[in-house]
DNA sequence: CCGGGCCCCTGGATGC
DNA sequence: TGCATCCAGGGGCCCG
C-alpha cells in the first residue's frame, strides 16, 4: 500500500511525536520480517526520516531502527495501560517514556522493523542498501535517468518498481506517471526525450500525492487515523474502463511483472 | 549481474 | 448461503 507520499505523510505527523522519546520497553510478535527490536530498549530516537519507502530513525548509540509499512502496515501513537481493546493485527508495541505507545499493525505480515548500526545495512535490508535516489531532491539528475533508462532491457514499469533508477515510486505511482509521460508501461525503448518527460512525470505525481496526504484504497492510514485524500485525483490506476482524459479511449488493464497495470492503449505508445 | 516467475501472508470482493 | 477463485499499495529468492 505505502508508496512515498504515504510513507512520507507518516513521516510528517511521526516525527514530532517521536523525536526525543526514549523507548522504554518493546513488544514484538515473532515473525521474520522483525530484526532486533528489542535492542530499542532504553535508546532515544534523535529524528524520523525516510529513503524511498522506508522510515529511518537514528538513535542514540550509534544505532537505527528501520520501518517498512509493507501492503498494510499502519503505525499509531496512543496512551499505554489501558489497552482494553489491543487493536486487531498489532504485531509490535514501543512504550515510550511519556506514557505513551507506539504501536505496528501489519494484517498481512509483509512489513518490518530492523535495528541495526547506523547505516550497516547490507545483509539485513538489502533493498535499502541500494536504493536508488530519493525522487524529490538534486540526486535524482534526469541526464543519469536517461542513462538508466537506456541501459536497461526491461520494460519500464517493472524497472520503476524495483526501485534502482529511483526510489519510493510503486504500483500507484508508476502508473500515474506513465500515464502523464505518455510511455506503454511495457515498453523497452525510452529514449533520453521521454526519460526526461518520465522524469518531471514521477516528480509531479508524487509531489501532488504528497500534498494531498498520499493514497488511500483500503488501509492506509496515517498516524492520527485519517485517510489520504489522493485516491480521488487518480487518472489511471484503478481506472480500468473508465474513458483516459486526454484522448477518450477506455483505459486498459494488463498484468506487468505480476503487477496490475491500468493505461491508455493510444495515447500511452511503445 | 540481469530479468522473470513464484513465494511470503491475510482478508475482501466476486463468481458459481 | 457456502465455497472457490482472484486480487491487493510491499520485497525476497531462485533459476536460467
Amino acid at each position: 500500500m505505502p508508496e512515498l507520499p504515504e510513507v512520507e505523510s507518516v513521516r510528517r505527523q511521526l516525527e514530532p511525536e517521536l523525536r526525543g522519546r526514549r523507548v522504554v520497553a518493546v513488544w514484538a510478535d515473532r515473525q521474520r520480517r522483525f530484526h532486533q527490536v528489542e535492542r530499542l530498549a532504553g535508546h532515544t530516537v534523535e529524528a524520523v526520516g525516510r529513503r524511498g519507502k522506508f522510515l529511518v530513525c537514528p538513535l542514540d548509540g550509534g544505532l537505527e531502527l528501520v520501518m517498512h509499512l509493507g501492503m498494510t502496515g499502519v503505525l499509531g501513537i496512543r496512551r499505554a495501560g489501558l489497552d482494553g481493546e489491543a487493536a486487531p493485527y498489532t504485531r509490535a508495541r514501543l512504550s515510550l517514556d511519556d506514557g505513551r505507545e507506539l504501536t505496528f499493525q501489519d494484517v498481512r505480515r509483509f512489513g518490518g522493523l530492523a535495528v541495526v548500526e547506523a547505516g550497516a545495512y547490507g545483509t539485513v535490508l538489502p533493498a535499502l542498501a541500494r536504493l536508488g535516489p530519493e525522487p524529490l531532491s538534486d540526486a535524482f539528475d534526469p541526464a543519469r535517468f536517461a542513462r538508466d533508462l537506456a541501459a536497461t532491457r526491461a520494460p519500464v514499469k517493472p524497472y520503476l518498481l524495483s526501485q534502482r533508477p529511483v526510489a519510493g515510486v510503486g504500483n500507484i505511482y508508476a502508473d500515474e506517471a506513465l500515464w502523464l509521460a505518455r510511455i506503454h508501461p511495457a515498453s523497452r525503448r525510452v529514449g533520453r526525450a521521454r526519460a526526461l518527460l518520465l522524469h518531471a512525470a514521477i516528480r509531479e505525481v508524487l509531489a501532488q500525492a504528497i500534498e494531498r496526504e498520499g493514497t488511500t484504497f483500503r488501509d492506509y492510514r496515517m498516524l492520527n487515523g485519517e485517510s489520504g485524500r489522493n485516491a480521488t485525483f487518480l487518472t489511471a490506476y484503478g481506472q480500468a474502463g473508465r474513458p483516459c482524459p486526454r484522448c477518450g479511449t477506455p483505459l486498459r488493464k494488463i498484468t506487468l511483472g505480476g503487477r496490475g497495470t491500468t493505461f491508455c492503449p493510444t495515447c500511452q505508445r511503445h
